[in-house]
DNA sequence: GAACAATGTTCCATTAAGTGGAACAACTGC
DNA sequence: GCAGTTGTTCCACTTAATGGAACATTGTTC
């Protein structure tokens, strides 16, 4: 059972890293030969590599002294992933606004085919949309993730979907790629993205992406309601709402002339 | 210039982890030879060791190609601190209730001789309380602080803190022990501790812990206002307010009869 | 309460894998 | 165009990581 590296790589980090990534996943603590199991690893050296992790902080002994969990240092480090203070500044205020209105509001970025969530508002009311930080979700079935699609070329969308089959998440699921880029393509003239229960049963949501100095895109914005009694045009009217929380927070990032929705190249 | 590995430990890890460190506390991303300088490392060290971590995701280039910064994989892991749901579900509730009255609420655990943030819930107006999560600040000088202190022993606040002076942060702060342990005292007999004006000139604030199902503390809770124009009646209001925001949320997660504060000894 | 089967931890010979100096290439700005 | 950066790759050396085995502890079962 030979592992070697991969190239330029190091292993014993990649291992490490791999300890990590099994806890975070895990719903309860693990103990070093349950762990050295799972990753198909010696159980001294899946010790040592937890005595390196847990003296720096990155892991911690959950109860009396059985079994680790993540630690501490890795929240702190993690958090320093959110970098610079002006983007959450610059946007929870307006998160909180959206509560104010009933409106649940996400903060989330793109990364690995996918969308990560910042942060959350939740409004009152029985609304019980709970993404936790860090949490993952597709990058075709939310707003969030079709705002971010629509900032992009087609054949840019084709390029990073296109490989796999859009799998189902609810009935109203974009699940082909040319009704999804005939959405891209509303949105882009809308100057919002929405989805109505295309990732959630029983909600609908607006999103809108975020703009920094230079112009980029560096997050995005979504608010979601209950999709029960909803008129046709209250959709609009909470996405003409995103739309404007992104551009006051884009403008508070210094983001310039407030341009056109939709892709440089357009 | 030798630098063999800790006993037991592992020397690689604990170099990215170092890395890790590093990016985490600096305001900008920082180069490969940068990195290498700052932690009088070889840059050919310290490229592989960047290369498995951003290959990983907790690392990531900044701008085009230049200098890293944590990746989202480090928040995500790093969020998996919070650990289960129940926690946070049990008590962001009670910080919204806090917020619609004005009141600041933060979430915390005591780590490494500190508090450590876990969520904020801003309240509306101009009280600009910007703590982020993963941020750390002492105990003796906090409402969080000197709550979950307030739950040891006098002898084990001595064993704690005794070591160290204890750092003046505003000219109200608590630098003597006794003065602290008198503050201790006073707080076992409310039901829950304050700060005034001791961490952040203006702020007051009222700190009370959260228990689990076993009885034992998992988070400590508390809730902020300006200390301007606030009668000594309005203060006793606030601590009675968090303290039972506290004990709701232990009641969710099952803490058996909500016993009388102080440790269990007393 | 003894026998058992897990567990966490330490030890140590083997050698594979990490190390770091040097060389190379790409970029920046004087 | 040159000088001082930077990121990156290469490769001989040997350090430092590896993993099997032995030991110590726990808790479970009969």
């Amino acid at each position: 059972m030979s592992n070697p590296p991969a190239s330029g790589e190091n292993q014993s980090v990649a291992r490490a890293l791999s300890i990590l990534d099994l806890l975070a996943d895990s719903p309860e603590p693990l103990g070093v030969r349950e762990i050295a199991r799972r990753l198909g690893l010696p159980p001294s050296n899946v010790q040592r590599l937890i005595k390196t992790l847990t003296r720096a902080g990155y892991l911690e002994q959950a109860d009396a002294t059985l079994r680790y969990a993540i630690g501490y240092r890795a929240f702190q480090v993690g958090n320093a992933f959110v970098g610079q203070t002006s983007l959450v500044s610059a946007v929870m205020p307006e998160l909180y606004a959206l509560a104010d209105e009933h409106i649940t509001g996400f903060l989330g970025v793109m990364r690995d085919r996918s969308v990560v969530y910042l942060a959350t508002v939740q409004s009152e009311g029985p609304v019980a949309i709970n993404h936790r930080p860090g949490h993952q979700t597709h990058l075709h079935s939310t707003a969030m993730g079709k705002a971010l699609l629509a900032e992009m070329s087609d054949e840019a969308v084709i390029s990073l979907l296109g490989s796999d089959p859009l799998p189902r998440i609810t009935q109203s699921t974009r699940i082909e790629l040319p009704q999804l880029l005939a959405d891209l393509a509303e949105y882009r003239k809308l100057g919002y993205s929405y989805s109505d229960e295309e990732n959630r049963q029983g909600f609908f949501s607006a999103g809108a992406v975020v703009r920094d100095a230079t112009g980029g895109v560096v997050a995005v914005l979504s608010g979601a309601v209950p999709a029960v009694d909803l008129a046709a045009d209250a959709r609009a009217r909470i996405g003409m709402r995103v739309h404007d929380a992104a551009q006051r927070a884009s403008r508070k990032l210094g983001a310039p002339t407030p341009r056109a929705f939709g892709h440089p190249a357009g």
